[in-house]
RNA sequence: GGGUCGUUAGCUCAAUGGUAGAGCUGCUCCCUUUUAAGGAGUAGGUUGUAGGUUCGAGUCCUACACGACCCA
């Protein structure tokens, strides 16, 4: 810290000193009895008495007459102080304030002469002192890097990174009360397991040192609650952290919220209904309506109905109608034509991806189901009955990236053994016997879906990154002192 | 993991290789309805870290740290 920030400092402390030699405790008791700003201006009457807590935010002094803002969860009041008119030692005390201090009033509702709602202060209590000043009245806090590590200053300072997190806040609160009503139970399920299964991710290894044994943090929660529904729950969810050892980006940390959803006896297409129905809900609760400003300045309407579209189908309207009849070599003459770069020796069906997944995917603003995916892309789905090439799936796009997956879920035991070996073959990941032995009991056929929290989140607030609706991402810490 | 860009006062930002500056904040004053209030004065710096080139480096070079963006 440099001479100049703890000069400021040390003034505020003196100023503390001062305070405690007139008898003012600093850090003040409670304050019992306030409206917040926003409650104040909703019940208006000139005259009323009312008392309320904040912090100073803004300060304009005209000699005798002050005039302060006060932000409290509600948003800002103006208060005016008069100075000759407060007794002692709250004059006194007024002298000492700083930007930042946290303030109770009590006082009387007027409205200025430039029409601004006000509150005429005729008591002043301070409850909390700051010691370090707080960031740039105008400009706020800017930079991103800070605005993460010191999240505390961003809320105190930036209205959008508010607006950003209260929404998500609020999201998550609507997806549990929307499935609540749907019948659904809210579990919780281990975050600490021995195999970590349900997903193909590397997961994050921590120790038990009582039970001298190695446990993973959850990669996805989904063989616990299919296993609860082995237990006859039926409808069930869970909305919770998962943990992903892989790169930080624009839309991944590290830890991240997932929803996921089980009914029995219902399928993809079940899924993908109720999932359309939660999330046009949030939006028009959250926002009041269904069309959205993104960063990129695109608009994401989500009005009904969203369309089902097969995935060869929507891969041959991005890359040609002959495009399942080309070989390797034909597919990648395309690709390039197409502006898709792709590694050498890919699969057709990795080439077939890859476009699709620049192509359709990348272009996919407006929310459209996926269905039908290939099977080797799938490896856990169940097969179609008409077409086994292809399986009962739905993948929600919308904002140009996934947002939900949705399954028919695969409850045959000796199948779903035969895929976990294959996939443990490839992913060296152990097996989940107590699964599988669940499976072996009989599950009721269900659909399932999962739902990016963050990503959905970030397409309602419209922010670009995953950061702004974390209150508290994940990064590298700074070196000491920083 | 690779590439590009960024890091200067507490905050927001300037500064051809040639004396590190402004606004806000702070401090001392004036002002009894201000709105980024206004006015007068004043304080505040190891330019991310470590090296190098140069008579001279915030500026050029190298490495490192952290971040942002793009790519894998």
């Amino acid at each position: 810290m440099s001479d100049d920030a703890s000069s400021l400092m040390e003034i505020r402390r003196q100023k503390l000193e001062q305070l405690r030699s007139l008898g003012v405790d600093p850090f003040g008791g409670p304050f019992p009895g306030t409206e917040t700003s926003a409650e104040i201006r909703g019940r208006w009457e000139e005259g009323r008495r009312v008392r309320m807590a904040g912090r100073i935010v803004s300060h304009r002094d005209m000699g005798k007459s002050q005039f302060l803002h006060l932000q409290d969860r509600g948003g800002r009041l103006q208060i005016y102080v008069q100075k000759p008119a407060l007794p002692e030692p709250e004059r006194a005390v007024f002298e000492l304030l700083d930007l930042g201090d946290i303030l109770g009033v009590e006082g009387t509702l007027f409205t200025t002469k430039s029409g601004e709602p006000s509150v005429r202060v005729e008591k002043l209590v301070l409850l909390s002192k700051s010691l370090a000043p707080l960031p740039d009245k105008w400009h706020g806090l800017v930079d991103t890097e800070t605005r993460h590590r010191h999240r505390h200053l961003d809320l105190v300072s930036n209205e959008n990174s508010r607006r950003a997190l209260d929404l998500r806040v609020r999201l998550v609160r609507y997806l549990r009360d929307f499935l609540h009503r749907e019948g659904f139970t809210e579990v919780e399920t281990p975050m600490m397991q021995t195999v970590a299964g349900g997903a193909a991710a590397e997961p994050f290894k921590t120790r038990h040192h009582a039970l001298g044994m190695d446990l993973y943090l959850r990669i996805a929660p989904e063989l616990y609650l299919k296993r609860l529904l082995v237990g006859g729950l039926e409808k069930v969810f869970e909305i919770n952290r998962n943990f992903r050892n892989e790169g930080i980006s624009r839309r991944h940390n590290p830890e991240f919220t997932m929803l996921e959803a089980y009914w029995a006896y219902s399928d993809f297409t079940g899924m993908a209904q109720l999932v359309e129905e939660m999330i046009r809900g949030a939006a028009h609760e959250l926002t009041g309506g269904l069309k959205i400003r993104q960063s990129d300045g695109s608009e994401l309407d989500l009005s009904p109905p969203w369309p089902r579209r097969k995935y060869r189908e929507a891969v041959r309207e991005a890359a040609g109608d002959d495009w399942f009849d080309l070989d390797a070599a034909g597919m990648e003459r395309r690709a390039a034509e197409l502006g898709v770069e792709l590694e050498p020796k890919l699969a057709p069906s990795e080439i077939t991806q890859k476009v699709f997944e620049k192509k359709v995917e990348a272009l996919a603003v407006n929310p459209v189901f996926i269905t039908h995916l290939p099977a080797e892309l799938v490896p856990l789905a169940r097969l179609n009955r008409e077409d086994p090439s292809v399986v009962d799936v739905y993948e929600l796009i919308m904002g140009r990236q996934e947002i939900s997956p949705g399954y028919s879920e695969l409850n045959d035991p000796i199948l779903q053994a035969e895929r976990f070996h294959h996939q443990v073959g490839e992913h060296t990941q152990k097996v989940d016997m107590e699964f599988l032995e669940a499976l072996h009991h009989g599950m009721p056929p269900a659909g399932g879906l999962g739902l990016g929290v963050d990503r959905l989140a970030m397409l309602l607030a419209g922010v670009d990154s995953i950061r702004e609706v974390i209150y508290f991402p994940l990064l590298r810490p700074r070196e000491a002192g920083a």
